[in-house]
DNA sequence: AAGCATGGTTACATAAAGTAACTTTGTAAC
DNA sequence: GTTACAAAGTTACTTTATGTAACCATGCTT
């Protein structure tokens, strides 16, 4: 299937079905970082600034649920909960890759204008 | 620039970024949509399907804001409104593509486990 | 015994999004 | 000439999502 197949009404379909599985500010974020490597609640809470416990649990939960990620108890003392990418999940790095992209431009556009305009 | 170079915290930060831009529900399908061709509110209406005036008139407003999209009142009777998308704006293209392809590939991957499911 | 780290949950407050009715100008139908 | 409808929104109200802060049980460490 090649993307100029699709038409508008079909293309704004399939973006709907992403957001349903990514809706919300963090989940996008908390893929890329599982991304690179799997890691434990408390380490997601420091990379995923910004981020309170409350919403990376649900955030968590919800991806785990979409089978994007996966969930292990660890038997340490006192229990570690370890999280890692699951194959499917990993297909969207390339979205995240793709998003991260245009915010670097743009942050290098906005930075631009602000120099701009305050010279 | 290369994405390899971005380590975790770094691709987070220009993640969001870009989704203080593209924030909300509807305002990747809006870009899409208009990537298409531009139109009017009222064709927007009917192509972005699930949005309200309200929703689609505010995020509207963002779009423009941010320079993504360029709203012209065109004086027919009644006026009407014309949206399309800048250049600038047409630079989110590709993350639409990305967004729309695994969508896809999504709704198909969930229409089969449905099935396994079922039999 | 007090304090800290683990991975959460709960109650409460604010912000974002959804629903439905309404607005203004104008044109077409009855 | 008055009812009806389309344009592009706005307003008031409701529901959902997110944010803040405190709390919990367990098991170290000091």
């Amino acid at each position: 299937m090649c993307e100029a197949d699709l038409n508008c009404k079909e293309k704004i379909r399939a973006i709907h079905d992403t957001m349903d599985v990514l809706s919300g500010k963090w989940k996008v974020s908390i893929i890329a970082c599982l991304c690179f490597q799997g890691m434990r609640f408390s380490e997601l809470l420091r990379e995923v600034e910004g981020i309170s416990g409350r919403m990376l649990s649900r955030e968590l939960k919800d991806l785990e649920m979409n089978k994007l990620i996966e969930r292990t108890v660890v038997d340490t003392k006192p229990v570690s909960v370890f999280y890692k990418i699951t194959p499917y999940g990993a297909s969207l790095k390339e979205l995240t890759d793709v998003i991260a992209e245009w915010g670097i431009k743009h942050r290098a556009v906005i930075t631009e204008d602000f120099n701009k305009v305050s010279v």
